[in-house]
DNA sequence: ATCTTGACTCAAT
DNA sequence: CATTGAGCCAAGA
């Protein structure tokens, strides 16, 4: 068997973004461990940020574990990602998610 | 192979 | 609540 790195890492990774139910988000750790990648929440960022165009992942569904927006505030890629959360029924207050929005299980 | 950087996290201050 | 330092791991130069 290959002991290469697993070709399958970022598409487990989409897999459980894409468990991710609308009104609701998840933290970049949190989704390392459901993907079964551990500690490597840097890792979801990057396979995010590596995505292609014309893709199905709802990559604005996953913020920092303390409920904080991944990006600088006022950033394009921030109000983006906050005009998505909006649009699914999620508030967003100063960069911010309530924690009751955080984890849907 | 080494150094730097990053859509991270946590604890201490 | 802001800053700092350390831990962490992988990709790019």
């Amino acid at each position: 068997m290959d002991n290469a790195t697993e070709p399958g890492k970022d598409q487990k990774i989409w897999q459980v973004v894409l468990a991710i139910p609308p009104g609701k988000v998840a933290g970049y750790g949190q989704v390392a461990e459901m993907a079964g990648l551990g500690r490597q929440a840097r890792y979801i960022g990057r396979a995010l940020g590596k995505l292609p165009q014309g893709h199905a992942i709802p990559w604005y569904r996953v913020i920092r574990s303390n409920g904080q927006i991944a990006f600088p505030q006022g950033s394009e890629r921030y109000r983006e990602q906050v005009s998505l959360l909006e649009a699914e029924g999620v508030e967003v207050v100063n960069g911010r998610v309530a924690m009751s929005r955080f984890q849907w299980r």
